[in-house]
DNA sequence: CCCTCCTGATTGACGCGTCAATCGGTGGCC
DNA sequence: GGCCACCGATTGACGCGTCAATCAGGAGGG
């Protein structure tokens, strides 16, 4: 059955339901969520504007899945690298390098997630506000642990730290999306490591 | 006519386009810029519906002066503190500073400025892009002096270190306004020499 | 093998609530 | 008497979500 041509070809639930999520990150990357009609999504996705509500109960609905799904991934990455025998340092590189890579991967749906809902902490990120938090949380616990190993300085909270640590990642990746700092290829390779020594080591020579 | 007593009486227009900017702040920072009607602004400030309108060209020229008026104290902030023979470090302190005493001494002022601004990045907050950018090149000239002066290491883009410290403080008044941190005054008391350590000197013991 | 009926995916016009912004006024003050 | 601060009902656009109609494929009986 030729797919895309011609009158729509039935297609299997899953696949209708991924289309409409993928057209969502292009549209939401492209105008924002706020200024994109449901009928933008349903236009973008080749579907029509109904069926956007067979599949989700709201235009937040879409936005919450795609939020769920890279967010979730987010957490399993830190929290796997806290598991493993790793320095702090190298804990922390691979939660800044899992956030670099995913906008290196996926721009758009970086962007969505960044501006639309990270950022966006008042509207719609409240609804959030508890699985950002736990981001936190879980990088504070990494913080935690290189204090008791008597390698960071024990006289900064952690979960302070932690706000630190992932404010700066977060403005990088701000900074990018919004065209004030380059973003070739180069410069996210170096922008995990630089990221990371900046915050453990400082900007000072020693 | 029963405006609290007796038919209003005239005032000054400045002294009643402040009235309404400062009952904006309260209502923005109570519901968010996004669910606060007009029709709120004017029943906060006590004053008609249509008022709003004879001193402001609509709700988002409100907020817009708003941020201009606390914004462009800012930037003049960093640049005199930019000016002054202080160390680099001195002067990145002023600058966090600034930004933590405003937080200190007007908190729905920068919960609104944060939130609906310079955090809104999309929507609202691209109309001030070019001001809010004006505050990272600022920082950026700074960490560029320190790295001319030797105090600080050349292997990092200025641009990209006032992006991660500019990132790391404006994460922590999220983290107050959203209430993920202590906001005492002791917390803000110990924030500012905090920040700039940690950026300065970065996590780990030396 | 064909016809028929059934299921559920798909469609898109429409209703309705929500606000921003306008506009025709009123009244005090000089 | 004219100007200007002030008022608030009204308007009109806008976009979300609904829902009744349509359509395609498959199962089963003849």
């Amino acid at each position: 059955m030729v797919q895309g041509v011609g009158p729509m070809a039935r297609e299997a639930a899953p696949e209708r339901r991924r289309q409409i999520l993928d057209a969502a990150v292009r549209v939401f990357a492209r105008q924002g969520f706020h200024s994109t009609r449901v009928a933008d999504i349903a236009e973008e996705a080749d579907v029509a504007y109904g069926l956007v509500y067979h599949y989700f109960s709201s235009k937040e609905n879409v936005l919450d899945e795609l939020f769920r799904e890279r967010w979730s991934l987010l957490l399993e990455a830190i929290n796997e690298a806290d598991q493993s025998p790793s320095t702090p340092r190298e804990k922390l590189a691979v939660a800044a390098g899992f956030i670099i890579d995913s906008y290196r991967y996926d721009p758009e749906l970086m962007k969505v997630i960044i501006v639309d809902v990270t950022r966006a902490a008042d509207s719609f990120g409240r609804t959030h506000l508890e699985q950002i938090n736990a981001a936190y949380t879980l990088i504070a616990k990494i913080v935690a642990e290189g204090q008791e190993a008597g390698i960071f300085r024990d006289d900064i909270d952690p979960r302070f730290a932690s706000m630190t640590f992932y404010g700066a990642i977060e403005q990088l990746l701000s900074g990018w999306i919004f065209g004030l700092i380059p973003a070739t290829d180069q410069d996210l390779d170096e922008a995990r490591g630089l990221v990371v020594r900046t915050i453990c080591e400082g900007l000072e020579k020693r």
